[in-house]
Order: C-alpha cells, then structure tokens, then sequence
DNA sequence: AATGAATGAGAGTTCATTCAT
DNA sequence: GATGAATGAACTCTCATTCAT
C-alpha cells in the first residue's frame, strides 16, 4: 500500500511536471510568434508547431488565444513587478524612485521582446491589463506618500505617475528598434531630467 | 466646342467633387468604427455601411484596409501637426517648447478618438508611420538648435525628445477613459515638471 | 432619366434572380446531401460543392447549418400543407378526413426523401419544428369540430389527432426503405382500420 | 495451489464484478447525458465525468460512441421487449394484442427518457436497429397467426403492425413534452380506436 | 463610377480516439 | 486495468477582395 500511494505519488508529480514542461513550451514559442508576427498574424497553428505540440493541446492549457496572450503578458509582468519590488523596497524612502527608474529599466531590457508585445498589441485589449499599469500604480503610491510629507504639492500625483511612466515606457520603445543606448544611460537622462528639468531658457511663457 | 469643353470641365469638377465628398464619408466612418472595434474587428463592410456606399466603391478609393487606416491617421496627424508648427513657429525660440506642449494638448483634445485609434492599432503597423514620429521629430529638432547654442549638454537630444513625447503621449491616453483634467491642467504639470524637475530628496542615490 | 430608372430596376431584378437561383441551388443540394449523409454528417463543404457555389457564399443566404435545415423541412412542409389544406377545403366536411388521409400520402410520396430527412434528423431540433406538427394540427382542429357536433365524445381530439398522424408518419416511413405499396393502398389501409377497427375476437379484455 | 487457484479465482470474480459496475456506471451515465445533450453535442468526455471513471477507461468497455449507444438501446428495448413477451404469453391468443398494447405503453412510460433518446436519435443509425423495429416484428407475427385463422383478410399484416406501432410510439412521443394522460389512458383510447374505429360520418368517400 | 453577390483561403476550435505511464 | 494528456483531422464560419453587371 504505502509504496502504491508512493508510486501514485511520483506519476502524479511526473504527469503535473510534464504538464508544466508543455505550458511552458507554448508560453515560450508564443512569446516569439507574438514577438514576429504581432498578435493577429500569430496563428495558434504556428504558436504549436514552433512548441512541437498538437493543435488541441493548446486547448488544455489554454481556454483561447485570448487567454494565452493574456497570460503570456501578465505573468511577465509580475514577474518584472517582483523583483522590482522588493528591491526597491530594500531602499529608503528617499532612494526608492531611482531605484525604480533603475530597475525598471534593467529588467525591460532583459525582456524586450515581451515588452514589444505588450506595448504593441496589449492596447486592444481593453485596458484590462497594461504593460503600463503595474509601473503607474507602484509610482502613484510612492508620490502620495511623498506628498503626505509635505513634498510634491504642486503635482497631481496620479499624472505625475503617469507621466514618468510614459517616459519610461518610451525609453524601452526605443530598444524595439535598437539596442543601445543601454538601461544605464536611459536610467541616467530620466533622472537627469526628473532632478534638474530643463534650462528656463527653453521654458519662457508669457501671460 | 468652348461650350463642350466648359461642360466637360463642369463634369469634371462635379465627379471630382462627388469622389472628395465620397472619400471623406469613407474616412469619417472609418474613424467611427476604428474607434469604436479596433483595427481588426472593424470590416469594410461595417464602414461602408456606415458611410452609405457600395462595398466596391471602397475599393476605388483605398487600396485596402491598411491604407485607409494609414491615411486616415496620417492625414489626421498631418492637421494637427501643421496646426502646431505654424503657431508655434510665431513664437520666439524660448517660447517654442511651452507653446508646443501646449498647443499638442490642446489640439489632441480635440481630436481625442483620432488618438485613441493611432495609439491602440497604430503599433502594429511595422513603426512605418507612427502617431508619436511627429512630435518626436519636432522635439528633437528643437533640443538640436538649443544644443547648438550651448544648451543642453548633458541630453542626448533624440532620447529627451522621446522621453517629453513619451510624457505627453500618456496625457492623452488618460483621456481614453477620463476626459478630466482638460488639456491646460495637463500642459500646467508637464512644464512645471520640465521646469522644476521633482525635490532632491526624491531623487538621492549612494554610488 | 427614365431609361436610366429601368435600367437599374432591370439590374435589381436581374441580380434578385440570381439570388434566389443560387439560394435554390443550395437547398437542392443540400437535400441531396442530407438525405445521403444525415444531418450531421453533411457538411456545408460538400453542400456547397454539390450546389457548385463558394463556401463563403452559402453564409449570405443561411445564417448557419441549422437555418439551412430548417428551411430546408419547413418549406418542403409548408408546401405539401398548403397543396392538401387548399384540396381537402373543396370537400364537405364528411369527407375531409379520407381526403387529408389521401392527399397526404399522395405528396408525401412525391417527396419522399423530404420526409426521410425530417423524419429522420427532425427530431434533434427541440421539437421547434416538426414534420408532424402540421398534420397532428391540421387533424385535431377536425376532430374538434367533430367534437361540436356530438360526434367523438369518447375521443380525446388531440390524442386521437396524433394516433392518426403516427399511422400515416409510419406509413411514410415505409417508403424509406422500400416504394411499395404505394400511396393509394397506404390510404386504403389506413382508412379501412380506420372505418372498421380490428375484428372483437383481437380486442378481448377481461377486467 | 488450491487457495492460489482459490485467490485468483476470487480476483477474477471480483475484477469481473468491478468491471460490471464500471459498464453499468458508463451505461446510466450515457443515458442521462444522451437525454439531455442528444447523440452528437452529448462527449464521451462528459460521460465518462458523470460515471466517475477515466476518458481512456470508456474504450476498454465499448468500441466506440456508436456502440455505447447501439448497447444502450438495444439492451434498454430488449429489456422492455422480454417482459412485454413474456408477461403477453401468458394471455390467451385473443387477449393478446390487448395486453401488447397496454404492457408497451406501461413499460415505455417507466423508461421515457430511452425512448427519447432512441426515437429522437435512433433515426440516424441507418436502420441497423430501432426502438420500433422489436414492437412491428411482434405485432406482424401476431397478425400473421389471426391470418392463418381466417381473419383480418383485408389487411396486409405487415402495414397493419407498422400502422399500430405508429400509434403507439406517437403516443409515447407526447410523454416527451408532457407527462399526461398517463399510459392506462393512452391503451385506453387506442384499443377503442382498434376496436370501433370512427363514424362512419367522418368517412365518406365518393368515388 | 458604383454596386454587392460571390469567392475561398485561412482562422479558431472541438472531440473521438490513442497510448505512455 | 485504469488513467488523462496528447493528438490532429475535420469542422464551421469570417471577411478582405474581386468582378460582372
């Protein structure tokens, strides 16, 4: 009995690994498929032979393509999220935002091709997902607390959130195209620009 | 025969016109369905329907789908751009950045679904065109000149264009779920930001 | 202007001729090909095919497999019960029932194969349609009648409609497998056990 | 030796009792499925859930989708047909198209949802079998004996079972939609049709 | 020039069946 | 013997595009 529970064990535990292994394989050939061919032209008959799976095995993984796009992105993203999180959470306070603009960027480049997905394909799904939102929502919280220290009055947090956002998220537009410049200088020119802004020459208005 | 060639001329003109008015019913309702589907789940047959003509007679005006989308975003980004350039280019050089940003807003505000079309379903289409090339190209002009007289020595001209472009870019993609705050509020943050930058005590990092 | 007007009522009626020859072409094939191969064996591959249209095409005339069958059954139906409601009107009421008997044998052989595909297949339809709604209706509005005037009173009208209607639906289904007999001794027979029962040495119960 | 054979003798018996249980499972399970789903929306899938077992485990026990139903009719009807024989045998020859009728009527109610699935799917199982076929071949055989006894000369005995059954199985498809009248009253109204026929009003014919 | 019926390649998806474990 | 993940043929249906009228 015991080893017959074991040996019910060990394929259980087999079968899920295999089951896994598959998973991962369409994630993976899915990623270069959306990454080529962009999101409508990726066809799950080629996302499965590129895995070297059946057809319909993709269905018992995944309800639709939907949900693989879906899952492909949202899993990268938290994973990006993760790390970025609780090394930024290792700074003080004051030292959090560079961390973020850092980290942000250095993981984005290890992981361009996603972010080439998401940000190209991922606006049709109705912003239920965002490669965006993750980076907003971790920016907002971090300049409400500022502003509850008194910093930051002049700034509606939420935009403020979002602009810094958009400027990361163009800086690593930029690699769909080219390699360089490296997450180090992109890190260095946003913050740059975020501590010092631009001459007053530039910004003259008269009323 | 002056008479026959004033008719011809007359008919001429007549056709001419009734094509214009033809294409543009065709633009206008591919706006509405774009808008409203998205690129791929927008079908001829749905725009034609909308814009009250044949389903063929599309085919005399486009060549196909991806043509009407280019023109209708191409010719749309055209206005707007040619509107920002010759006001802005009124001002003098240190006025020509705020006047810019302020003038972008306010323009895309109006032109809001144009936007949220260019920046949803734009992406897809191979960075042939792009609703961002424009603006981004402008900035980068701009930052060269105020290179050449000295400014902006620590920027990269091209990334600090990308990076305001990328700012921007995300102000009017606040307004594709909320038209609050209007184009001034935005204009008001995102100079105050290139002005002043954020507290050092943000921004303090230990090498 | 007014050759111009019957020109294009010629185009429209010319065009609306095509359309129904082609429509009709598809529900001859398809009645080919329902009755060789079953409902859900027959695809609208071969439906087409057989028709000598494209696959597209069949979808601008039936919204799905389904609307064709239906259509299918209930014109087919439709038809034989206006050709023997129209006949057995002409007769006197005493005469009504072997008339509806006789004409619906008479049509119903002529359309054998109909009855084959709705007798056979018919039945997965939820009962939305049915080849024998008509008859048992047609039927139990007689015998209602019937009923007004004191004859039937130990008949349940609706019962009895549908007890008559499975003798003549078995009659038919007799065809299926072989021609013989025809529709005449089919009604003979049926309106005999109708007329005269089955002899009381068959019909002995002791309570 | 003796308790080895003893022990492998009970395995056999108990693994052939397992294996009657599973097949039973598999067989009620397919049964309710069928009712609801009909032949081709109802998957081996759902069966196999229902009757708690693996998708695999079904093949060890039929062929194929096609047997299971065959087996599931086949036995269902011949299980019907043996008591309807069996308990008819014991009335005297003229009580005998009485006790028939009632029997069937009384047995098909207690199994309506067979003969749901065998009159509404059946139909496509090129008339290998029917749930009609068992009740004309009694009948038939019935009728074939009062013949060789002088009655029942005006008939042809073959269409007279198939008429009768008719009625019958039509009578069994009303308790499809509706539960009422129940089968006393169903033998009821068809032995008096059989035994008085209708009046003689409602059967005239000139010729 | 304008039309819209017709086209058919190609997509996503299902499910009966197999077979390694 | 029992399992259920994997398979892939086959299906229905869509839609950009064509072309006879």
């Amino acid at each position: 009995m015991n080893s017959n529970s074991e040996t019910t064990n060990e394929n259980t535990q087999r079968v899920s690994r295999k089951r896994a292994r598959t998973r991962a394989a369409l994630l993976a050939a899915a990623r270069r498929v959306f990454a080529t061919r962009g999101y409508h032209d990726a066809s799950i008959a080629e996302i499965t032979e590129q895995a070297d799976i059946g057809v319909g095995t993709f269905y018992l993984h995944f309800r639709d393509k939907d949900e693989l796009f879906t899952t492909l992105i949202q899993e990268g993203i938290q994973d990006i999220r993760d790390h970025v999180t609780s090394e930024a959470l290792q700074q003080p306070f004051e030292q959090m935002l560079p961390a973020i603009v850092r980290l942000t960027f250095h993981y984005a480049y290890t992981q361009r091709d996603l972010f080439r997905i998401a940000l190209t394909d991922g606006g049709q799904f109705g912003h239920k997902f965002q490669a965006k939102t993750a980076l907003i929502e971790g920016l907002t919280h971090l300049f409400e607390i500022a502003q509850e220290q008194g910093m930051l009055e002049e700034y509606n947090s939420d935009l403020l959130a979002r602009f810094i956002a958009g400027m990361i998220l163009q800086g690593i537009a930029t690699w769909f195209d080219n390699d360089e410049p490296g997450p180090d200088t992109m890190a260095d020119q946003v913050l740059h620009l975020l501590r010092y802004g631009l001459p007053a020459q530039l910004l003259i208005e008269d009323k």
